[in-house]
Order: structure tokens, then C-alpha cells, then sequence
DNA sequence: GCCCTGACTTTTT
DNA sequence: GAAAAAGCCAGGG
């Protein structure tokens, strides 16, 4: 992947409002790769210090990384057996923001 | 250029 | 609604 496709990536994950989550595929889709969300994940795993790569899971709103189900938390979110509670209301789309 | 892998998604049971 | 399978594309060996 090229590494403007991590910084774009980066870019919309950071534009995700506090208390707010969103997906993999939609951020894939913001930066124009529809079906790469998986390179989005891996893209997130050298994301640098203050993108808040937590607040990005799974289209089904289960949680990628259990470990973040407490900064998620500390955000107001609600988590429930690794899954977003709430997701659809949390649920944030970067295109709206686009 | 083939094969495996991946913080995934969608469809089908 | 949860679990399994198929589909998707780019990178690395």
C-alpha cells in the first residue's frame, strides 16, 4: 500500500468525533478504495501517536481490538461483549463529512 | 507470476 | 443474530 493511503487513512480517522465510531469499509471508500478495507486495518496498525484508530471497527460493530473497548468507554461509548452499543447511533460516515 | 496473508465485508446457513 | 464461506485487492516471499 502506499504510504499516501495511510495518511489519508489516518486523516479521516482523525476526523471521527469524540464518542463517535465508524467502519473500515467507509473509511476505505473516503479515501477512494472500496474493497480495501482490510488495508485500512493494516494501515491502522502503524498509525502514528493521536490518530484515534480506536474509534474504527468492523461494519458489524464488533470491536478488532478488545483492548480498546476501554479507551472507547473512556469516550462514552458503551461496549458490550466486545460490540458497540449503540452502533448505528454512533455509528459516523467520513462521506457525510466530505 | 503464483501463493499466502491480512485491525474486513457481504451473503448464506 | 451468530457462525461459516466466498469475495475482495495489494504486498511480500
Amino acid at each position: 500500500m502506499d504510504e499516501i493511503f495511510k495518511q489519508q487513512v489516518w486523516e479521516i480517522t482523525k476526523l471521527v468525533p469524540k464518542g463517535r465510531v465508524t467502519s473500515y469499509g467507509a473509511i476505505a471508500k473516503a479515501v477512494g478504495y472500496p474493497n480495501h478495507s482490510r488495508h485500512v486495518g493494516k494501515a491502522m496498525g502503524g498509525c502514528p501517536e493521536g490518530v484515534p484508530a480506536h474509534r474504527v471497527i468492523s461494519s458489524s460493530g464488533s470491536l478488532s481490538v478488545p483492548e480498546f473497548q476501554i479507551k472507547l468507554e473512556n469516550e462514552g461509548i458503551i461496549i458490550e461483549n466486545f460490540k458497540v452499543k449503540n452502533f448505528k447511533k454512533l455509528f459516523w460516515d467520513p462521506l457525510l463529512e466530505l
